[in-house]
RNA sequence: GGGUGGUUAGCUCAGUGGUAGAGCGCCUCGUUUACACCGAGGAUGUCGGGGGUUCGAAACCCUCACCGCCCA
């Protein structure tokens, strides 16, 4: 051991102590910092920007500790290793948290006006904003907070102008009216993805409208907009209706005659093949609307309230009006059928649940299909992988697919759309440093918040700027994010990284994770009340015990579930290590000189580095293969089984027995743990970064090796003598347990065979485990495992019907599993057609069980009775 | 309606052609000088139903049923 000291843990494992002063030795380290000048292959990970009004949910601490995982084994293999963190300015939520702060004062933005309630939200932003940061350190997250960035920074903003600029220049954005989703509460338009579509129970009224003359009935879950239809509309194919197109009919509340046209939209099937059309009030009969020239009737105002109908509705809310409408139709006999309740979607506003309304208005779009066709083929073309592959589908179908973006919101808190009109309706785009024209005014709309965010790749190293760091971390090597929002951001992070960057992807590859689900794999919900508080998991259990859960529930693409129970039982793993490594600390593991070679050392210690081995090699690849679960749980059963109840168990007499074997095997058993730490490091830092750093004197795992598989030191002589040793060792547990001999107490008994499998030099390893003496003379009961025979003096007090029982469980079991060897050996098919090393290994079957059966047969014969 | 994933032990999930696995839970025993947040041992499955391909199917194909998600 090198140093005077003795190094010892403390005697508990308490992750409250250890985490928050480890987080802040790597903090002021500067581990975490990227050198955009350094000589190393990068490796980098933006994060998904969180919401600048967000606290951390289940959801990011799952997707942090897969990012974190990464960065820290990059940054171990010697990458440099970039994890930049940051957030979004979530436009509409962050405007809603600062008028509802208003709202207790009774004012609102207007109140304000654009410029101080602007002050406003930063205010708010540098009060209460950003908590999330914070909660980041908890978990551990390693990221680079010089880096820190924020889509309202200066240089983001300036990105934002520069691509607005550039798309309009190349007629990729453009102005024109449209139907558009239009949140009546949060007074703005929505593009498609932030409107929910959520089954409603409504009602589907038919209508009859016209007179005496030209009659029809049309059926609607809108009877409201009735008010302002432009038209009715059959299928040219009808017959029912043939004779009626190109006739007018009285539209009854209005009295208006409107024209029965013709479309192939139309879907004669459903209700009674005959729909009203409403031009100005639905995205599909404005379309239709645009086919025919039908007039654009206007009947509500922004806030969802009927206004210019001329009838007396004016001033109803859209659903009492929904609900008058009717009731006055129904006065009129218009009403022919309902069916209530009638289920069908309804879309609501992403952020306030507001049932949205499609509204004609004049709005900024992107048009999309150029640009979603090259985000499409740098998947297509494997410029950028989707893990798992399974999910590409899903982007396929959502990138060719993509309708135009509506861009333009009708908020305050965002990036003004640098457009600005001329007095008479001249339009001039401005990018940075770019002024208008005198007496132009600026559009007084901002952007999607998704605009800003889908430049997040390049914006944040610097981007229009051609940074060093730009040029050393882009492109980005993985984005790690949730199968959810691939059409919310991924998509639209593809369309701008190819545009901006000249055709260079924003990521290689993207790494797509599920939900965290609860105990009973149902989706988390404030109504549910399943929601889980990671920080409350965090305080409770320790971060890595919740970081382990994470990522050994983490299969990919998949959701999880995750339970209290769960995260206790990493913290059990946890704790095992702990001890684990303090015993063996105190026992005088140690990593000092060099590690005896393979021949020097017995089968015990060859077995474990051989295992070691192994399970480096394997996490390794699963690791690098985005498999966290199976890695996680391939290093979960070595520390615990391999190394904890098997290695540490049979070293004991060793350790006690003292002397050069000793001394060999506490440097074997400091190389294991200095290995496996370093393993683990990535998943669990906290822990093994304590642990290392007393066993090692190391200044830190962040900045020590990634572990490297070296296949020419397993020893697969050894794996075969210890797994003997195991099977020995479980009957021999076995058999004193069916006994009911204590686990305590001694017995005596005679070993024979030992030297037949090569294990004369484990005797004592043997015995020690399983509490058997050497001395004793009266053998009664005995048990074989292959040439092993072991001899108990149970001085008399057999329990014979337990042992009886005990081999007549064997020999059925090796019965039943002779017979299926027998049959397949028999079946001339298989002989014929099935490989050669099948065949072979169900003859060894075959072999083993008739010994096995003869054997115990034996056993039982001259089991007194 | 279109697309897509799933149905394996009580629960949550692995397992892409060769004797069904893990974690948790359950049962029995145990205060052995690392650990009861532990140890030792044990029980538990016509792998959703039916049909087919194959020497051999949880896995491949067809079909039905049920559950879920995305988009309309």
């Amino acid at each position: 051991m090198s140093g005077d000291k003795k190094k010892e843990l403390a005697a508990t494992f308490s992750p409250a102590e250890i985490e928050a002063p480890l987080y802040k030795k790597w903090l002021d380290a500067g581990y975490f910092k990227a050198d955009a000048n350094s000589k190393k292959p990068p490796f980098t990970i933006v994060i998904p920007p969180p919401n600048v009004t967000g606290s951390l949910h289940i959801g990011h601490a799952l997707d942090h500790t897969i990012q974190d995982l990464l960065i820290r084994m990059k940054r171990m293999k010697g990458f440099e290793a970039l994890w930049l963190p940051g957030m979004d300015h979530a436009g509409i939520a962050t405007q809603n948290v600062v008028e509802k702060q208003l709202a207790t004062q009774g004012k609102s933005r207007h109140d304000l006006g654009r410029e101080a309630f602007i002050e406003k939200v930063w205010q708010w932003k540098a009060e209460s904003g950003g908590a999330i940061l914070d909660q980041m350190k908890r978990l551990g997250d390693s990221v680079d907070w010089d880096r820190e960035a924020f889509t309202m920074d200066a240089n983001l903003s300036k990105a934002v102008l520069t691509i607005f600029k550039q798309l309009y220049d190349k007629g990729l954005i453009y102005r024109a009216e449209r139907i558009i989703n239009w949140c009546p509460r949060c007074l703005t338009a929505l593009s498609d993805i932030e409107v929910e579509h959520k089954d409603d129970s409504g009602e589907f009224v038919s209508i009859k409208y016209g007179d005496e003359n030209v009659n029809i009935t049309v059926a609607t879950t809108r009877a409201e907009t009735m008010l302002g239809d432009g038209a009715v509309a059959v299928n040219p194919n009808d017959e029912r209706y043939k004779h009626l197109v190109g006739k007018k009919v009285l539209l009854p509340l209005v009295d208006r005659m409107i024209p029965i046209i013709a479309d192939e939209l139309v879907d004669p099937d459903f209700g009674t093949g005959a729909v009203k059309v409403t031009a100005a009030h639905d995205p599909n009969d404005f379309e239709m609307g645009m086919r025919h020239g039908v007039e654009l009737v206007i009947i509500m105002n922004e806030h969802g309230v009927m206004a210019g109908t001329g009838t007396k509705f004016d001033g109803m809310d859209r659903f009492d009006a929904r609900k008058a409408v009717v009731d006055e139709l129904r006065k009129l006999g218009r009403v022919v059928a309902e069916k209530r309740p009638y289920v069908h979607a309804v879309g609501h506003c992403q952020r306030c649940d507001t049932t949205v309304e499609p509204r004609l208005s004049k709005q900024w779009f992107v048009k999309v299909a150029p640009l979603a066709k090259a985000a499409g083929d740098a998947v297509r073309d494997g410029r950028v992988k989707i893990e798992p592959e399974q999910m590409s589908p899903r982007y396929f179908e959502w990138v060719d697919n993509m309708h135009d973006w509506c861009i333009s919101r009708q908020l305050w808190w965002g990036h003004r759309i640098p457009v600005f009109y001329g007095p008479n309706d001249e339009v001039v785009v401005c990018g940075p440093d770019e002024t208008p024209p005198a007496g132009y005014t600026q559009d007084p709309d901002v952007l999607d918040t998704w605009f800003s965010s889908a430049l997040w790749p390049f914006s944040t190293l610097g981007w229009p700027n051609q940074t060093q760091d730009l040029k050393k971390f882009y492109p980005t090597s993985v984005l790690v994010t949730g199968y959810d929002i691939l059409f919310f951001w991924v998509a639209r992070m593809m369309i701008m990284g190819l545009f901006a960057m000249d055709g260079k992807q924003p990521f290689d590859v993207i790494v797509l994770h599920g939900l965290v689900r609860d105990q009973f794999g149902k989706k988390m919900s404030k109504s549910r009340g399943n929601t889980i508080d990671p920080i409350e998991f965090m305080d409770k259990y320790g971060s890595d015990a919740l970081r382990f859960t994470l990522a050994r529930g983490a299969n990919p693409g998949t959701d999880q579930a995750l339970a209290e129970d769960w995260v206790a039982g990493s913290r059990n793993f946890a704790t095992k290590l702990w001890n684990a490594t303090r015993f063996a600390m105190l026992n005088g593991a140690n990593i000092d000189g060099q590690l005896p070679k393979s021949e020097e050392l017995g089968a015990i210690d060859n077995w474990i580095l051989t295992r070691l081995d192994q399970t480096i090699a394997s996490a390794d690849e699963l690791f690098e293969k985005f498999e966290f679960a199976k890695a996680c749980e391939l290093i979960y059963h070595f520390a615990w089984d391999d190394l904890c109840d098997w290695y540490l168990e049979l070293s004991k007499s060793t350790f006690n027995a003292g002397g050069a074997e000793a001394e060999k095997s506490k440097r074997v058993l400091g190389e294991v743990l200095d290995q496996l730490l370093r393993l683990m490091h990535p998943v669990m830092p906290f822990i093994t970064e304590q642990m290392w750093c007393t066993l090692t004197n190391g200044q830190s795992l962040m900045i020590s090796d990634w572990p490297t598989s070296n296949l020419s030191t397993q020893n697969h002589d050894a794996v075969k003598l210890v797994e003997q040793m195991q099977e020995i060792i479980t009957e021999i547990r076995r058999f004193r347990n069916d006994q009911g001999i204590k686990s305590t107490a001694k017995v005596a008994a005679k070993f024979t065979g030992l030297n037949k499998v090569g294990l004369e030099d484990y005797e004592a390893a043997i015995r020690y485990v399983v509490k058997c003496e050497a001395s004793g003379d009266n053998f009664t009961a005995k048990t074989q495992i292959g040439d092993v025979l072991i001899e108990f003096d149970l001085t008399g007090a057999v329990d014979l019907v337990a042992e009886r029982a005990r081999l007549s469980k064997d020999l059925q079991t090796a019965q039943k599993d002779r017979d299926t060897a027998k049959i397949k050996l028999d079946n001339e098919g298989f002989m014929a057609k099935a490989p050669m090393e099948v065949v072979t290994e169900i003859r060894e079957r075959l072999a083993q069980t008739t010994a096995d059966i003869e054997r115990i047969t034996a056993l039982l014969e001259k089991l007194p009775k």
